[in-house]
DNA sequence: GAGGACGATTGAATCGATATAACTCGAATC
DNA sequence: GATTCGAGTTATATCGATTCAATCGTCCTC
């Protein structure tokens, strides 16, 4: 096996000190053009590329950025993952992509891995509300952007989308097309995400004088979650079910439809349903499904750049919360039966 | 801004030498409970995180492992990446996940950053044929098993699935069901996968005595880039079309049956579709999509053991190639019309 | 009570790139 | 001719964790 060249065999083939290297290496400081060039040769032929922890260990800081998520599972983050990554890379960052799961021990070793990989900046989708680690990262130098996640609590900058709005946005609809027993169906409601899309529904329904609204909580947020849900919707008497669903997200959605549909209820009109993110495969579903839009490739521009700010020191003194509007995507899945 | 503790300082507050807190951290050594004690209550108060770039630059090797996949908005290769992450935890290493979106420039790019990194070891699902600088990456020591893709092309273990023989058996089922005018729409023939499906495909036609398969290609293999081709399709004088479709995966095959489907073309009757993945939203489509399934999680794992087993070095001196068995699963969209 | 034996602990050397102060050498200035 | 200047280059200290040969105690054995 091959020992790996370093900045001194370059040195040596080159006739230059480690500095001269380094400098051609991080353009630091002029190079004579002749002398950059004997050193490019000497790299080429040897092989040699750079020893990040070498780097990093002296620098005190890396070149990566890194980023929670509640599930990559989801296209909703891995869309936002994407707007991320191609911003990074216009300051030659890159990104490592953690997936919490929604599952906050899960969440604490990512974290902890971040953190002993001194990383430049963290986006975090957190699961709960606790901060400590959070504030923990920022002592230490590290920045913090909440995405997905306004920073009311803490001081963080934060990208988000008005998720009570959106809750509201999706009751309003569903009452809008004359339905009167809604179901909301959602993860854990520690997840913030959740708890507001459900107050912002709730708040509609007190406002409407409608019955308050029935609420499945599933652990986990998943196609398979969803079905689980459904399942226990037809378990009722059809004069007890709701007549309308709204799901957390849009993969709960497809789950609850696909479980439905099979077992012969009729969408919309024996149940709507609405769901939330507007991922690509909610418009191709069985009954193309209504969905809240998040505006996913903007929110990681926008989360990215507030990072690369922080880092680079650009960003004022003041937290900013870039707030995103939801917009309803109405489609088959809430039309009104004729 | 605080600046971060290190080894040295927890050595002093718990009035150890350095040498001692590092075989606490790392259990090499035995030391007693009541200095251990000490450590980590050091460690504690201090909130001390290793900095690992030190720790990688003396072992010479990071505890991570890189892996490059096609797209990673793409659901087969996000639950093949949670395989492979559930399989390395058991041995506590973790994975950076690299997204080339076939491109051989952006996978140069992420290659050099691992090979920066140090990584431990590589799981590539390569755009091309080329192995230049995955050869070089072993000549440094780091294993690389390929994944999605069988080895025979320069020496490297691999986990793969059968793709000429799933391009067989979705040909065959569209055969099966009476079509004689199918179409394939693939990504760019460069891509390995898809020239492997589209032989397959091509090699059950002449055998069939059927007239060759039209082929359609497209750069990029999301679900757009299948509406586009549909649009193609759709252009055509409808005596023209194909009778039948097999896509290269499930993204563009949605995208083919969401424009059909909206252009008022029936799925399966005028036009049959079969999909390769079988991605979960396959199942749940506006017409359930037929598919060729490969065990997703399963290669995952099994990428994930053989890497492992080269880095610990307790793989044999012979590369390992596993190879799994597609599985067709017929639904709606390729029924036959009653 | 001397000599091992063994477990626990120490401390200096080390990994590779970068930062920095010092230095060289030729040209420009007076 | 001495001095200043500056671009280019060099040599060395440094970052923080790990390693390993050396050392220290303590108990055991004869």
């Amino acid at each position: 096996m091959m020992v790996a060249a370093n900045v001194r065999d370059v040195a040596a083939l080159a006739r230059v000190s480690v500095g001269t290297v380094s400098n051609v290496l991080n353009s630091t400081k002029k190079v004579a053009p002749g002398t950059e060039k004997r050193v490019l040769e000497a790299i080429e032929t040897l092989g040699f590329v750079r020893n990040d922890a070498a780097r990093q260990l002296r620098v005190g800081q890396s070149r990566m950025v890194g980023m929670m998520v509640l599930d990559v599972g989801n296209p909703f983050f891995t869309d936002l993952a994407r707007g991320v990554e191609d911003t990074l890379a216009l300051s030659s960052r890159s990104l490592i992509l953690g997936n919490s799961a929604e599952d906050a021990a899960r969440e604490e070793s990512y974290l902890h891995l971040f953190e002993e990989q001194r990383v430049a900046g963290l986006l975090i989708t957190p699961v709960s509300r606790t901060t400590d680690r959070l504030e923990r990262l920022r002592r230490r130098g590290t920045p913090v952007v909440l995405v997905d996640r306004f920073g009311g609590i803490g001081d963080f900058s934060s990208v988000s989308v008005d998720d009570r709005r959106g809750g509201q946005i999706a009751l309003q609809h569903l009452v809008d097309i004359g339905r009167v027993r809604p179901t909301f169906i959602g993860g854990s409601s520690a997840v913030v995400q959740v708890s507001e899309r459900l107050h912002g529904a709730q708040s509609v329904l007190s406002e409407a004088g409608i019955a308050p609204l029935r609420v499945i909580e599933r652990p986990y947020m998943s196609a398979d979650a969803g079905r689980d849900a459904a399942e226990e919707l037809l378990a009722l008497d059809p004069s007890e079910r709701p007549d309308s669903i709204f799901a957390a997200n849009d993969l709960l959605a497809l789950g609850v439809l696909q479980a439905l549909t099979r077992a012969g209820v009729r969408v919309p009109d024996d149940i709507a349903i609405i769901g939330y993110d507007d991922i690509y495969f909610a418009a191709s579903a069985a009954v193309p499904l209504s969905s809240v839009r998040q505006p996913t490739r903007g929110m990681g521009k926008a989360a990215a750049e507030l990072l690369t700010a922080e880092i680079d020191g650009t960003a004022g003194s003041e937290f900013q919360h870039v707030v995103f509007e939801p917009e309803l995507m109405a489609r088959e899945s809430t039309r009104v039966p004729t």
